[in-house]
Order: structure tokens, then sequence, then C-alpha cells
RNA sequence: GUCCCCAUCGUCUAGAGGCCUAGGACAUCGGGUUCUCAACCCGACAACAGGGGUUCGAAUCCCCUUGGGGAUGCCA
């Protein structure tokens, strides 16, 4: 068996789109599964908006999820030479064609259908066809095409132009129902540019139909009939490839088994089988995804300013929950499993289980994915990662390491971003913000202050240790002294404490902050101007 | 316009003619636990786009309609 191989070839035009990366996971996932070379090749032949910075983000990204690739990068510019002599050769063997110039100016290298293409094994026969012309327009037959309007069904005419193989045993009939064209009689000096014809007044042309097909393997048999594809130009008049051209070629030079990208390309590949065809390569497999599509089922645009790779990183997700949720967008693994691991996703993967329907993106998912994955991670781990995320906060600076490993491991399981980290502050500095609508709501009343004076004097008077056990009794005795309800205080206190409304248990917080501190705080919520 | 593709809960999906009274997950809404928020447990809501066939039997196969998307570049 063949080493499969597949490649990832994103231009560099811009930021990493999820739709773009996606396509990258799905070839990583899909080489990996099958012990196969996973290829990148930049395709950075657009040189006005290639930036050397959309490169460096590529590669950033890419190594943040972890999507190594196999070999060198291919730098598509690199081989603008080979892919021009390719298409030289082509315009040699009678493939490609210059049309007629117009005002003297260049024309483009455009490469035709093949009109013999009766031995390309994706091409077939797809029986007679007949189409209604609209008279009062020319039909035009020359070396590049067949030009005519349709006759839609409400019997508007519809301008198309055509490629010449789309049209076997054309004959063209006037408005009298006459015979008055068969291409077949002509067609040696049509494609040669010796003969060009216009016909006036036609009503009906017919044809032997042929189609280009191909087996994707994710949307099964893909076809598209010739009249209705144009030929395409290879080679711009200012002599610099198109996409088509390097794409095809470099294809080749990689020795590309496999071609996995997004749903946007299908229209290419029935031309691509005859670029392939004509380099006399043969024609590789195709997988073609479905799209993502934003919250409001439209495809990603660049308003969509929420899509890009890296602004994941910095909101707070982590590169393989993110890796988890856009496996599943389009593919599952056939069962109820969801949180899968990159060895597991490589294991379970096949093509042949992508779906073939667009998938919306949805974040909520993707938050619950990430805090799945902060939930599951050691303690160590997840310590690390938060310091890191902190690190230029202030408040870090003096902060103690180890003082920081406690502070992590009791607020672990309320995190579901990393960047929720940086609201922990309050365990480190005392120069505490406080949540003003909370605090009025919590610390206004007479009772509460009350009950709050009460604890603060007794956590100051008292020699006991400074337990949990300590502090719930206190809080209790305070409350009763009070005349407050039994854990009416804990709310006040974690506001007078902390100054804010969520976090760990009081106890472990208050406790966490140590007495000295705890009284501080306390004395400070007091004297709150909360009036207003 | 023309060509091509797509269609299961709000979202991601399971589903290969009988295992479907359509399963799971996220979201939402109840309830439990609880000092808040998470976590956790229990529960509810909620879908085969519509219409025709084929078949003893259709979410599954075929056709039409509708709706969405893509292509129709000397962009990639």
């Amino acid at each position: 068996m063949n080493e499969i191989i597949v490649r990832f070839a994103p231009s560099p035009t811009g930021q990493v789109h999820i739709g773009n990366i996606r396509a990258a996971i799905f070839n990583w996932l899909f080489a990996r599964h099958n012990k196969g070379s996973f290829l990148l090749r930049v395709e950075d032949t657009d040189i006005e908006r290639s930036t050397k910075e959309a490169i460096d983000a590529l590669l950033d990204c890419m190594n943040w999820l972890g999507l190594n690739y196999d070999g060198e990068i291919l730098y598509q510019t690199s081989r603008a030479k080979e892919h021009i002599e390719a298409a030289l050769k082509m315009k040699d063997s009678g493939n490609a064609y210059y049309p007629p110039a117009k005002d003297g100016e260049k024309t483009p290298l455009v490469f035709r259908i093949p009109w013999d293409c009766e031995n390309i094994s994706a091409v077939r026969n797809a029986g007679n066809a007949e189409i209604d012309l609209s008279p009062d327009t020319p039909v035009l037959v020359n070396e590049t095409g067949i030009t005519f309007a349709q006759l839609s069904k409400k019997g508007a005419p519809v301008q198309r132009s055509s490629c010449l193989s789309g049209f076997r045993e054309m004959k063209l009939f006037n408005s009298s129902g006459n015979l008055v064209f068969e291409l077949e009689k002509e067609i040696g000096n049509v494609l040669d540019g010796k003969a060009s014809f216009s016909f006036d007044n036609c009503s009906k042309v017919q044809f032997l139909r042929r189609e280009v097909v191909f087996t994707d393997i994710i949307k099964g048999e893909l076809a598209k009939p010739l009249d209705s594809m144009k030929d395409l130009v290879i080679v711009r008049s200012d002599g610099t490839p198109v996409f088509h051209m390097a794409n095809v070629c470099d294809d080749i030079i990689q020795k590309v088994t496999h071609i996995i990208r997004g749903d946007d390309h299908v229209e290419n590949t029935y031309r691509h089988i005859f670029l392939f065809s004509a380099l006399d390569y043969p024609v590789p497999q195709y997988a073609h995804l479905p799209m993502i599509v934003n919250a409001s089922g439209k495809p990603y645009s660049k308003r969509d300013g929420d899509a890009f790779v890296g602004d994941f990183r910095d909101k707070g997700y982590f590169a393989d929950a993110l890796f988890n949720y856009l496996a599943l967008l389009g593919w599952s693994p056939g069962d109820d499993r969801e949180k899968l691991s990159k060895d597991e996703l490589v294991e379970l993967f096949s093509l042949e289980r992508v779906k073939s329907a667009p998938a919306q993106f949805d974040i909520n998912k993707l938050f619950n994915m990430n805090g799945l994955y902060l939930a599951e991670m050691p303690q160590g781990t997840f310590t690390e990662y938060a310091w890191d995320i902190v690190k230029s906060e202030p408040w870090v600076q003096n902060a103690d390491k180890k003082f920081f490993e406690r502070v992590a491991a009791l607020l672990q399981s309320r995190t579901k971003l990393i960047t929720q980290v940086k609201d922990w502050g309050y365990f480190f500095t005392d120069d505490v913000e406080y949540d003003l609508k909370a605090a009025k709501k919590n610390l206004g009343k007479e009772d509460v202050k009350n009950a709050i004076q009460v604890l603060l004097d007794s956590f100051a008077s008292s020699t006991a240790e400074f337990t949990l056990q300590f502090i719930e009794e206190e809080t209790r005795k305070a409350e009763k002294t009070a005349g407050l309800a039994e854990g009416k205080l804990n709310q006040p206190l974690r506001i007078a404490a902390t100054g804010c409304s969520v976090g760990a248990g009081i106890y472990e917080t208050i406790h966490m902050l140590g007495k000295t501190r705890t009284i501080a705080r306390l004395k400070k919520a007091l004297s709150l101007n909360l009036s207003e």
C-alpha cells in the first residue's frame, strides 16, 4: 500500500480562521490515523496580500494546536518558475492556447478543457442534450469556446459561454428548424484558431453531453456537465501563474494522494482533474469538508472578528479543547463520546464519517468543553497555566508561589476559562475593588454591620487558632448576637472580605486570607460609603 | 439566471428500510445538594423542512417543492 500524503495549503493573507484550521486538523488527523505524511504548503502567490506576519501567525497557531507537519514547508512562490514551465509545456502539447489579442493587449495563457477526453477516465457520456436558444443573440463559435444566449424556463435570454468540448456532436438549428452548423466538421480549424463562426437567428442546439465525475470520500459521486464549464486561465497576462496551476503542480511535486479541503473548492476540482490529467499525473482522492458557519448560520466573513484561532487563545481557551471541539464539527466517532484526546481522535478518525452538511459554530459548547478540560487537569498543570496567565498582573509581582498554588487548588473547579484567573487578585492585594452593587445590597443593613463588627472583634480578641472550624463558629455566634438568621452573614462576609459576590467557600476564603488581613478587610468594608 | 451541493431538537450530532414511542451532548427551564458561584445528582422542554411516490414497513431509497450554501475571476 502506498503511503498516504496530505497537505494543508493556506494562503497567508491574514489571521488564521477556524475554518482553515479545521481543514488543517482534519488533514492532520487523517494523516496521523493512516501513518501518512502531513505536509505544509504556504500558497503565497498573492504577493499583494501575503505577509510575513500572517505566516508567523499561521505557524504559531499550528504549533499551539499541536499540528506538527512533516518535512519542510513548501513556499509556493519558490516554485513559480516550474509552474510557468509546466504551463508552457501545456501550450506546446496543445492543451493550452493564447486567445486572440484585443487592441494589442497581452493575453493570458488559457487551458483548454480537452476536446478529446474519451481517454480520461473521469469523463463520461451523459446522453443527448438540447438547449433552447434566444434567436436575438448570435451564436459565436471560436477557439475560446461557444457563446450563446440560453432561453430560461420563463423565456428570458441568459448569456452563457462554454468550452468547446462540452458540445460534442453539436448541431445548431435556426428558427425555421434547419440545421445550420455542425461543429465536428470544422473542429480542426476551430481548435487551431483558423476558423471562427457567428450565426444569427438560432433557436436550438443539440449535442452529446459529457460530464466530469469524481467520487468524493465525503460527498460521494459528484459530476458536472462539460457544457457548463469554461476554459481557464493558467498564466496571467503579466506572466504569473494562477492558483489552479500552482496548486496542481505542487500537489504533483509533493505527491499528494488525498486532497482534503473546504467545500468551496468542489467546483475547482472539476477543473483540476483536467489539469492533473494534462500533466499526466493520476488524479488524487478528494474529500470536501462542509463549511463552518457563524451563530446566524451564515458563512464566516471578515466581519466575524471572533473567528480567529489566536483570539480563542487570548480569551482563555485551551488548544486541546478547541482542537477537540473543532474535530467534532462535521465529524463524530459514531457513538456518544465527545471529550476525546488527540490520541483518541487520531485512532477514531475517518473521512467516511465526516458529514456533508455545514456545521454551525457554538461558542457555548466550546466554553463547556474548555471547562471540562480545566476540571480534569492535574492540579500542578492547572497551577502552571494559571500562573503563566497572571504573571504580568501587578498583584502577582510579590505573590508567593506556594500561596498561589493553594488558591489555585481552591478555585480550579470554578474556572471555565484560564483567563478568569485574572480575577483572583483579592487574594494577593489588599487593595480590594468592591462590587458596589453587591456591597450595597449586602452590607447596607445595620444588623449586618453589627454582626460584622462583632465577628471582627472576636477575631481580634481571640487567641485561638484561626481554623476553618473557628471561623465558622465565630460567624454563627456573630449572627446570633446581631439577631441574624443562621447563614445570613455568609454572603455579606464574602463581599466584605473579597469585594465580590462569587468565589470559593467563604470559610475557606477567609482562612486562606488569614486573620490579620481578614480583620483589616472587614474594617475597611465597614467604613465604605454606600450612600447613593 | 445557470451549474453544483446541502437539509434530524435552538446548536453539535447518533441513525446505512423494521432495533425509533428518534438516542446523546451543549444551551434553556424546573428540582435536589448548598454560605455565593461552580461542580454534582434528578427531571422537563425540544427535531426527521413540505408534498408525492417505492415498500408489508421510510428519518433512512426515488421525484418534486421550499429553504440555505457554493461556483460562475487574469482571488486563493
